[in-house]
DNA sequence: CGGAATCCTCTCTGATACTG
DNA sequence: CAGTATCAGAGAGGATTCCG
C-alpha cells in the first residue's frame, strides 16, 4: 500500500454527491414553496398561485413541470369547462418533504445567527472605503 | 376567526421559509462540497483545491469567502513564507452538517427514480426529436 | 501559496401579452 | 381556469491573467 505522505485525488465531485443531486431537483427560487403547498393534499394550479406569494403563472408552470418530470409530483386533470387541474406530492415527493422540513427547521432556528455574523463581517471589512472610522453616511 | 369558506391570503412565502433562507446560504454550486471537504477539520485551500474536483480558484474562493461571512467557517492564517491558510467548519457550521447529511442521504438513496421518472416523461412526451435536454453523468 | 481583477457566457427569473 | 409565448435583465459560474 502506499504510505506516501501526499497524493490525494480528487475523491469529493459533483457526479458522486448526492447532495449535489438534489439540489439538481430543489434549489430553485420556488421549488421548495410549491412543494409546501401541496403537503396537505391535492390543490389547485389556482390555489397554488394565490398562497405562494409573488410566484407568477410562468414560473409556477415551469415549477410544477419539472417537479412532475422528476417524478415528485402527480398531475390530475379534470376536463370540465373551465378545465380543473390539481397536483399532489407522488410518494417519492413524500419522502423528500421529511429531510427539507428539517433544513428548514435548521432555517428557522439559525438565520439569525447567519444574519448578524453578516452583518459583524461587513462592518469588520468595511467596504466603506473612505470613512475611515465612523458611518458618514448620506 | 373569519370561519368564510374562502378568502384565503398568501401564506408561503419566500421571506417566512426557513428553507428558502438555508437556499440562500447553500445552494451553490460548490458549496456544499466545500463543506464536506472541512468535515474532518482544518484543511488548506489547495488541499480544498485538489479534493473537489473541477473546482477553480476563483469559485473557491469566492465560496468560502460566503461561507465566511455567514459564519458557518472559519479562516485560520499562518503568516510563513509562501502563507498557509487553513480553513474548518465553526460550531455553527458543523450544526448544519447534519441536515444536509440526511438530504445527500435522500439523493443517494432516490437519485436513480428521478433519472428514471425524467426518462420515462421525455419519452411520454417527446416532443419531436428534443432531446437536448442535461446531460448529467458521465 | 493563496488569492484578486477582468471579461464573458449562459441560465434563471420576471413582466407582459395571448389562448383553449 | 390553466396555461403558452416572447422579450429583457440580473446574476451565477467559468477562463484567464496578474500579484504579495
Amino acid at each position: 500500500m502506499p504510505s506516501s505522505s501526499k497524493a490525494r485525488k480528487p475523491d469529493i465531485s459533483l457526479s458522486n454527491c448526492g447532495y449535489s443531486k438534489v439540489l439538481d431537483i430543489i434549489s430553485n427560487k420556488w421549488t421548495a414553496l410549491v412543494i409546501y403547498a401541496m403537503e396537505n393534499g391535492k390543490i389547485r394550479y389556482g390555489e397554488v398561485l394565490r398562497r405562494v406569494e409573488g410566484i407568477s403563472k410562468k414560473m409556477l408552470t415551469q415549477t410544477v413541470r419539472k417537479l412532475e418530470r422528476d417524478g415528485l409530483v402527480q398531475r390530475h386533470i379534470t376536463p370540465t369547462v373551465p378545465p380543473s387541474v390539481e397536483y399532489s406530492l407522488t410518494p417519492l415527493g413524500e419522502t423528500l418533504l421529511q429531510p427539507m422540513k428539517e433544513l428548514r427547521q435548521w432555517g428557522r432556528v439559525n438565520y439569525d445567527q447567519v444574519v448578524e455574523s453578516r452583518a459583524s463581517y461587513d462592518s469588520a471589512y468595511a467596504t466603506d472605503s473612505r470613512g475611515a472610522d465612523s458611518m458618514n453616511e448620506i
